[in-house]
RNA sequence: GUGGGCGUAGCUCAGCUGGUUAGAGCGCCAGGUUGUGGUCCUGGAUGUCGGGGGUUCGAAUCCCCUCGCUCACCCCA
């Protein structure tokens, strides 16, 4: 008779971390809580579901329509967060008599995104946020962009580049163009700009009613980045003459870029691209995204901005925030995608100790913690009596360094996996044998 | 949501214009080597050819439907 099961699998857009990601997963987010907390940031979180009239109507019709809503067993609408943007912003009202301000938090968690999968794109997916919430300074702008940069450095994942830019410019110029009615479809149109070109931007232009001497002024504007960012912030600057609030967006950038490179005490990776424009409408002034420069087709690993209005919608105290966001599955799945996914050398050693029928086993287990006690060494006993060659291709497989097996005699063998060298000692002096031979290599 | 590509062993894939028992490499298992891994040698197991229907003497191969995956658009991490 044969049993029927059911056939394992995930749903669409939703994966399984395996352990060669989670080891990856676990060293990046490990430098994130380093560096948030170095640069002062809270731990907080907020919860995966909210009521549905939280999180809609706020990132744009599109988040809306990717958003996984439903209706709970006491008849609630609610909805999954599509972001940690605006749980913070409900979290930051709500909680606003307790929080100090400026208020500087970081969130980890998942998002859901109903939109269709492809790579690096999920529908799951694990995010990284850091915000400032109470000012409106651009000091709090050049440390988001500081804090990304130290960050995506310090994790080790290849040559990265910071694409800025502020929608003061744009929206300064469109003001003067008298299109200031019109920004969603002329941004959309502008950001297609890399991929469809200049003169199909152009046609999307005229069918957005824009006359064709506001679209030419527009394409000048996008299509100006130069070879140095204060090459296109003086090109840039000139387009903007005449608008206040242009002039402003590129006074900003230019400041912003100086303060960074202030902070790294180095040129900041950062390009000002002024056809940088992000679709989240909640963004009022510096917006930026980041691409790995060796998969720049797998799309942002990072995004962020500046909100100066996001909260007004649950509280009537002034919130402007800015914030970034790490895509750390994006990160992974660039990673996997250049080969690099595991190539991280373990960061302590690893001992396993066989046993078989007759091995004392208080014994072992006593080695085992002492061992563990001694250095950096992750130890672990095979669980099971099992022949001891199994146990050697086990630990061979594990990538472990040092074999431990107890001899009939008391004495314990050491078989470092790496020379292939065998060594012996009484229990007691094991943890001292690692340590040397382990720090001798 | 719109449009393209692809579904053959655990994995990566080969199977020419339809023709007998469907293959390779890797992996896995066993032995060589009964308490000392990797290398090597020998042997072995495994497929509803994604599913359903149709054409045909005959379908993994052609047609239709369906499911799944994937890429592009859209949007974004």
């Amino acid at each position: 008779m044969k049993r029927t099961v059911i056939t394992p699998r995930t749903l669409r857009g939703f994966a399984d971390v395996m352990p060669s990601a989670g080891r990856r997963r676990r060293q990046l987010l490990e430098v994130l809580e380093e560096v948030y907390t170095s640069f002062g940031f809270e731990p907080i979180q907020t919860p995966a579901v909210e009521y549905a009239e939280i999180l809609k109507g706020k990132g744009g019709t599109e988040s809306d329509k990717q958003m996984f809503e439903f209706e709970d067993k006491g008849g609630r609408r609610v909805a999954l967060r599509f972001d940690l943007t605006v749980p913070l912003a409900r979290f930051v009202a709500q909680h606003e008599s307790e929080l100090t301000f400026p208020f500087r938090a970081y969130n980890i968690g998942y998002v859901w995104r109903g939109d269709r999968p492809q790579r690096g794109r999920y529908r799951e997916f694990l995010q990284s946020d850091a915000d400032i919430i109470g000012v409106s300074g651009i000091t709090a702008d050049a440390e988001i962009l500081t804090i990304i940069a130290t960050a995506l450095g310090r994790m080790d994942i290849g040559p990265f580049t910071i694409r800025l830019n502020n929608r003061k410019i744009l929206n300064g110029v469109l003001t003067r163009l008298e299109l200031q009615d019109r920004v969603p479809p002329v941004l959309r149109a502008l950001d297609k700009v890399d991929k469809i070109g200049p003169a199909a931007v152009a046609d999307e232009l005229a069918g957005a009613g824009v006359t064709a001497a506001a679209a030419q002024d527009l394409l000048a504007l996008i299509g100006s980045v130069q070879a140095s960012n204060e090459a296109t912030l003086s090109h840039v600057g000139a387009s903007v003459k005449g608008s206040a609030e242009g002039e402003t967006g590129v006074a900003e950038v230019r400041e912003v870029i100086e303060l960074v490179s202030a902070a790294l005490g180095a040129p900041a990776p950062i390009r000002f691209d002024p056809s940088i424009v992000r679709g989240l409408d909640y963004y009022t002034g510096m917006v930026f995204e980041a691409v790995h420069d060796e998969a720049p087709g797998a799309g942002s690993i990072s995004g962020g901005g500046r909100y100066d209005d996001l909260a007004s919608v649950y509280t009537t105290s002034r919130l402007p925030g800015v914030g970034v966001s790490i895509g750390v599955s994006r990160i992974l799945s660039v990673l996997d995608g250049l080969g690099r996914l595991s190539d991280l050398p373990r960061d302590r050693t690893l001992v396993v100790l066989t046993q078989d029928l007759g091995s004392d086993r208080p014994e072992l287990m006593r080695l085992a913690a002492a061992i563990r006690g001694a250095g950096p060494f992750d130890v672990e006993l095979y669980p099971a009596a099992v022949k001891h060659a199994t146990q050697m291709k086990y630990g061979d497989a594990r990538g472990a360094r040092f074999l431990l097996t107890l001899d009939a005699d008391g004495t314990m063998s050491v078989k470092d996996m790496e020379s292939g060298e065998r060594a012996s000692a009484a229990p007691a002096g094991v943890p001292a044998l690692l340590s040397k031979l382990a720090g001798g290599a």
